[in-house]
RNA sequence: GCCCGGAUGGCGGAAUUGGUAGACGCGUUGGUCUCAAACACCAAUGAGGUAACACUCGUGCCGGUUCGACCCCGGCUCCGGGUACCA
């Protein structure tokens, strides 16, 4: 009886759905496990081969921990809004929505035939109104709140206006940006407009005048995960900086609490390194310098105090609030013509830039507040406006930027720490000891420091301060395609929308492109206001919106009156295994966890962290092959002939390549300008190089998965991806290797079939069968909890490599191993489950236990090995004492050879793994 | 530049705490079955060496610790990821 995986697959993927097998409820007598998968952006070209690779990992474990008798929540659904569907959209004049919900259906199409344990009664769709209303409730309630220092949460805001009305901001200790003091009678005369500037200051979820990535190409705002290296991760479009009015969310509220968590979860620390990084901790301090004849004081932040001695001149940002004010007369020609250029320049231009030293003096000097030497203050490019205040003091023996600055424009370099070279370079490493440096003489670095920063607080010129890179992140987009904001302007004054009318829905436009006059899309459509005339906002908000909570959201997918309700979230709390890409460490993954802790401080949720423990999985790259024609003719030559050649690679479609051989009468039809090619052959085959790269269209690489379900079966496909190797490895796909994992189903199916019929004993299983199974389940069982599937696939085959040589066919056997590979392939499994005489899904069985009796070893083959290298074998009894081993080898006929007369200085023997014998 | 990760046969990879390097699979070669092919099955397969053994070498490179190192330590090279005037 053949395995005909086409009719067993669609036959259990229907009953799956039709009895509802994976449907989750509540269930309070059994403890939850909730597996999640980054869901995807459902994009026109459908899912790859690469795509799957974390869902059959998190699947597998999902179904295992159910077998292992946990409720495991196992949802999925998609990240609907983004920027792809709305330049489509632009495109062709289709509505986003129709593409999206068309992209929607053939992903949820392909994901269906992998056989997937997902409960899809609670499939969520970030775009659909009844989800995106909890986006916008989340955004009122940021709205509304403020952040309180004094007991490390955020609070309602209305606990915030009723401090101000009884005794002014004198007392807050807040998150908020710099504010002046008032007091109570001061703020009840303020005007509407007035309060509402003020409270901006505080809110979580605030407008304000900021430096944004503006993408001219993309018309839109970008946060600046979304920019790399000057240009838009997207599409990859020039950036500039622009100053602009946005909604922001005050993450850096957060900093020390994103921080601390990281700790207390299972990640890797590749990924807690990188948000580390990103949020960019530094302690240090700030220094305040009197610049002379202005009147003005110059605060500066510095991570090494230390080195003040050493501080030779300053430098302000371009954007500097002082700079005018400390230009000299006769320095404002010049400095005036460097701010123009520096602020025309684009990111991108400013970073191509960095090795082009450019400044200019401002006429002014700041006093040295140790040394009590004047420093003359310039203006450049290299400090940036938004990091400390702006303004550095510069030490250019110690800090390589400064040098180089220092350098350029032949300022002096005073070395004040020991242990460098400052002839050849600057010295930047917090090690040595402090010289020409006054009172911190002869101190270490880290001394030094302390000591510095204490006279710095002792004469009230500065304080200890500790900066973070992280900012606040800018959250409106000029977009059509996001979630409109529940905001609306009375006399200029922001709004949100009462919460019972949500969702505020996106409104019809008549063409998905800013108006004339600069505006959103959505400034295009009619009747954007509320019923009294007041207008609504008209960014939208950016794709991270509304994946920030979702995971919620599946707790509760159809509760109308609450994001989760508190049964729900008090029963799942959190996710327990989230598995996805780690290019979302920097994105995602900061704005999901800085939104849970605020819904946590509201008391929403009850769990500050959603993502216990974390997997990033690997990039399955692509096997490209290379045809090579010889340059100016139609001949290719196969690869092995190529270097008597002058010849260009071009890409082939894999399609038509087999191990490597190019089908010549496929790749003749491919193209017009190849039917009447030539080709020169080696051993009568044309053989195409090969690399790995990225899986992409372009480079002709891709490999569909519904192409290799048609071929070998999801279970086949499901089990090949997971043997390639680790899963958080990334590697390259090689379609070849399928074939040893479907042959290994067949022999697996082949255990139940004698004669063409299937034919399961019901005999006594022996020993030796007992061990085979049972070491295989220890193996399982190990192998599943750390992650590691690839092993676990050889461990079956193995087994069933085993079984097969001892014709077994025994229930008690047989059973068991059907559950054990049951989350790899589950129609398989369940079709011999069933054929075995089982009424209930194999996923409601429970997952075998390893009884150790079965592998209890009587001999032990001892690897005997001189001074480390292995020569022989010798089998001891498995309970032989070490002494009795060691006199027993030394009269081993094998190991007189190996003495070869010398006597045996050492003897080693470590129980059931080695002997060595030392010469 | 800085921070992480990695380098093992022709290929993907295994070796869980320092204890038989190369499991498992692909590919390749030879064989059985077949008129033939496909499927299936059997055998070989790190390199050198040999008729076959023996033996020698072998986990990116150099050195160290150890009875014993893919694994630990020091110094490099190359590849991948992150980040980049963050003071």
């Amino acid at each position: 009886m053949e395995y005909h995986f086409n009719d067993i697959e669609k036959k259990w993927q229907h009953y799956w759905s039709q009895n509802k097998i994976y449907r989750t409820k509540i269930d309070k007598d059994k403890p939850k496990y909730y597996v999640l998968d980054m869901f995807p952006y459902p994009s026109g070209a459908g899912l790859h081969v690469g795509h799957p690779l974390g869902y059959i990992a998190s699947d597998i474990y999902a179904r295992y921990m159910r077998l292992k008798g946990y409720n495991v929540l196992h949802p999925m659904g998609f990240d609907a809004f983004g920027l792809p569907a709305e330049q489509y959209a632009i495109q062709t004049g289709q509505h986003p929505a129709k593409t999206t919900a068309q992209n929607i259906k053939r992903y949820k199409e392909q994901l269906q035939k992998l056989g997937f344990s997902y409960d899809w009664d609670r499939e969520i769709t970030t775009c659909d109104p009844n989800y995106y209303k909890w986006t916008q409730w989340a955004f009122i309630k940021m709205f509304h709140a403020w952040y309180n220092k004094n007991n490390n949460q955020a609070e309602p805001i209305e606990k915030l206006i009723e401090i101000f009305e009884r005794e002014g901001n004198a007392s807050i200790n807040a998150s908020c940006a710099d504010t002046p003091i008032f007091d109570a009678a001061t703020w009840q005369n303020m005007n509407a407009h007035e309060q509402s500037d003020i409270l901006m200051n505080y809110r979580l979820a605030y407008l304000a005048d900021t430096m944004v990535n503006w993408c001219p190409a993309l018309g839109t705002v970008l946060a600046n995960d979304e920019v790399k290296e000057g240009l838009s991760v997207r599409g990859g479009h020039i950036v500039e900086r622009k100053l602009m009015k946005q909604w922001m969310l005050r993450v850096t509220a957060y900093t020390e609490r994103l921080l601390d968590g990281l700790d207390k979860l299972e990640w890797s620390d590749a990924l807690k390194d990188m948000q580390k990084n990103w949020i960019g901790r530094s302690e240090g301090c700030l220094i305040h310098f009197e610049v002379q004849n202005t009147g003005h004081i110059l605060k500066s932040f510095t991570t090494r105090p230390d080195t003040i001695f050493g501080a030779t001149f300053m430098v302000v940002a371009p954007e500097h609030d002082l700079l005018p004010a400390l230009t000299t007369d006769a320095q404002k020609e010049h400095v005036e013509a460097y701010v123009k250029e520096a602020k025309n320049k684009s990111e991108r231009e400013r970073q191509a830039d960095f090795k082009n030293i450019s400044g200019v003096f401002t006429g002014s000097y700041a006093l040295n507040p140790f040394s009590k030497t004047l420093m003359p203050v310039w203006v450049a490019d290299y400090v940036l406006a938004g990091y400390g205040t702006g303004s550095i003091m510069a030490v250019p023996a110690h800090d390589s930027r400064d040098y180089a600055f220092a350098k350029h424009f032949n300022m002096p370099i005073n070395e004040v720490v020991s242990g460098g070279n400052i002839e050849e370079e600057s010295y930047d490493a917090k090690e040595g000891t402090l010289i020409n440096s006054g009172f911190i003489n002869g101190m270490d670095v880290q001394q030094a420091m302390q000591t510095v920063i204490e006279a710095v607080e002792k004469q009230g010129i500065g304080e200890r301060q500790v900066n973070y890179r992280l900012r606040d992140a800018i959250f409106s987009r000029q977009r059509y395609w996001g979630e409109p904001f529940p905001v609306y302007y009375k006399d200029g004054v922001p709004h949100t929308l009462s919460e019972d009318l949500l969702p505020l829905e996106l409104p019809e436009v008549d063409a998905y492109l800013p108006t004339e006059s600069g505006e959103p899309p959505l400034a295009r459509a009619k009747n954007w206001h509320t019923p009294e005339g007041h207008p609504y906002e008209c960014s939208t908000m950016p794709g991270f919106a509304g994946s920030s909570a979702y995971y919620y959201r599946y707790m509760d997918p159809h509760n109308d009156e609450a994001l989760v309700s508190e049964d729900s979230h008090k029963y799942w709390r959190n996710v327990d295994l989230y598995i996805g890409g780690a290019e979302h460490a920097t994105g995602h993954l900061i704005y999901a966890r800085f939104w849970n802790k605020f819904l946590f401080d509201l008391g929403y949720v009850c769990e500050e962290e959603p993502f216990k423990k974390l997997i990033n999985q690997g990039m399955i790259q692509g096997r490209s092959n290379f045809v090579y024609r010889i340059k100016g003719q139609n001949t290719f030559v196969s690869c092995g002939l190529k270097k008597d050649y002058e010849t260009t690679p071009i890409h082939v479609d894999v399609n038509i390549v087999h191990n490597d051989i190019l089908d010549i009468e496929a790749f003749k039809k491919s193209r017009e300008e190849y039917a009447n090619a030539d080709f020169i052959l080696e051993n009568n085959n044309y053989l195409c190089g090969h690399e790995v790269e990225k899986m992409s269209k372009s480079f002709f690489n891709v490999i569909n998965p519904d192409d290799l379900i048609e071929k070998y079966g999801a279970d086949t496909l499901r089990l090949y991806e997971m043997f390639l190797g680790p899963l958080e490895q990334s590697k390259p796909w090689d379609t070849k290797g399928i074939e040893g994992v479907f042959r290994f189903l067949k022999k697996f199916w082949k255990l139940f079939y004698k004669d063409g019929a299937f034919t399961i004993s019901d005999e006594k299983a022996t020993e030796e069968e007992l061990k085979i199974l049972h070491k295989t389940i220890k193996r399982i069982t190990e192998d599943i909890e750390r992650f590691s599937f690839n092993t676990n696939v050889s461990a079956f085959m193995i087994c069933v490599n085993e079984l097969s040589d001892l014709k077994c066919n025994k229930r008690e056997i047989l059973e068991k191993l059907t559950i054990l590979l049951s989350p790899y392939i589950p129609h398989l499994a369940e079709e011999i489950w069933q054929k075995m005489g089982n009424e209930n899904s194999v996923f409601n069985a429970s997952f075998p236990a390893c009884e150790e009796k079965y592998l209890k070893e009587n001999q032990i083959l001892y690897p005997v090995s001189f001074n480390g290298k292995t020569r022989f074998k010798a089998a001891f009894p498995a309970d032989m004492a070490k002494q009795d081993i060691e006199k027993m080898i030394l009269t081993h006929e094998q190991t007189q050879k190996w003495l070869s007369g010398k006597p045996p200085k050492k003897i080693i023997v470590v129980p059931h793994r080695i002997i060595n014998i030392v010469v």
